[in-house]
DNA sequence: TTAAGAATTTAGGAATGCCTAAATCTAACT
DNA sequence: AGTTAGATTTAGGCATTCCTAAATTCTTAA
């Protein structure tokens, strides 16, 4: 039996999985804060049941049957953040809790009909691919908005969507998926970056851009 | 801390309570096909967190406070009964097990959501009260089906909505809250209710009339 | 009034999922 | 190669929630 624990892990090691080959323990316990302790006696139960592979010391990887379980859980997840936005009218910094705990306990059937409801949707709210119902996720790697040079302006892919109060705060920049954005200038060691978005000038740190991802600008 | 399990307790408690004083052990334990035994572990600790009033033996009866969470509890399932029917065009034999898991899990905010998005509604598909934000929940002790005269008619308030199999044979019947429903024989010895409605006669088993409760019809 | 039978509680145990502290392993630097 | 810092695993524990089996208490009917 598969407990939503297990599909936190899965999910989790399948998001970190992304770019890398290996995913080690300490990663996953600071992305579930949970003690690396925990994370060593789950993944010992989920190699057992086939879910991943695992060598001590050497890190983690998710098998067939494991990836499977973490793109449903991650369909799930994000297909609720789009249906709590669009049909029901929440604000995008509150979706992501609530999806957190939703994810895990709805059916096939009311995945299937918010799927349906929304027109069998392909981004989530914050910019995410939805993952088909049995399609893989192939999740591209775009640069964070801190890595784009001076003078060069980019399109926002997708935002980070665990920190509310930050998802408040692109909002009022205008940092939403589809945004272009400038980069007027850069401040030296490690100072905000001046950006320009909807014609209005902006001072941000890099803590803040480095949750937006972009692609350059087709020009 | 209050657990998803402790809720099911409390939840189960207020509605075992209704017509009666105390709530046995026993009835708990069938309910929620759990021990007796583990019913005594769990009333210990709920009695503990002031939850409810118990003396052993003797039954439990919920205190203020239990009440308030058992309410809250009752609201988010029916309200999710409704709008897995309304609005996301669920069968109604299938929104209970789905409302039973998500009942623990959602937030006041997706509460009040779905209660605007249905209007702010007084009674779910099977014909139950919705308690409101913060007031009791007064459910009448209707009678069943099964206890009207033959030659009489009744309207259907509610019926039971745990066994989906049940409620498809409902909606064949048209045995729907709101219907009348006149009882035009009932066959001896346990035997079958002749029943007529919508101009259409059928022959019912006393098992199922049992959990269709109705008023005497105004005439 | 007592003795069976039913209901309830106690006792002991299992699984899950987390923790801290201690032991062990890896890798990197002299 | 030896040391050491950091990562990882093992060991031992705790809370939750369930179970079965045995003991106890209550009820009722002869």
């Amino acid at each position: 039996m598969i407990t939503h624990a297990m599909e936190d892990y899965l999910k989790t090691v399948y998001l970190l999985q992304e770019g890398q080959e290996k995913v080690s323990t300490s990663a996953i316990a600071q992305q579930l804060e949970v003690s690396a302790a925990s994370v060593t006696g789950m993944i010992r139960k989920l190699a057992a049941m086939g879910l991943l592979n695992y060598a001590s010391y050497q890190g983690v990887e998710l098998t067939e049957g494991g990836k499977k379980i973490a793109q449903e859980i991650i369909r799930h997840h994000r297909l609720l953040e789009l249906y709590l936005v669009e049909i029901m009218g929440f604000t995008w910094d509150k979706v992501h809790d609530e999806a957190d705990k939703l994810e895990h306990v709805i059916s096939e059937e009311f995945e299937e009909r918010m799927s349906e409801a929304l027109g069998h949707p392909t981004t989530d709210p914050h910019g995410h691919a939805i993952p088909a119902k049995d399609g893989a996720l192939q999740e591209i790697a775009y640069a964070t908005l801190t890595e784009v040079d001076a003078g060069s302006s980019a399109t926002v892919q997708h935002v980070n969507d665990n920190d509310p109060e930050m998802l408040r705060y692109f909002d009022q920049l205008g940092l939403l998926p589809g945004a272009v954005v400038q980069v007027v200038a850069k401040e030296p060691f490690n100072g905000p970056l001046r950006l320009k978005v909807d014609q209005t000038e902006h001072f941000v740190g890099r803590e803040v851009t480095g949750n937006v991802f972009v692609s350059p600008q087709i020009t």
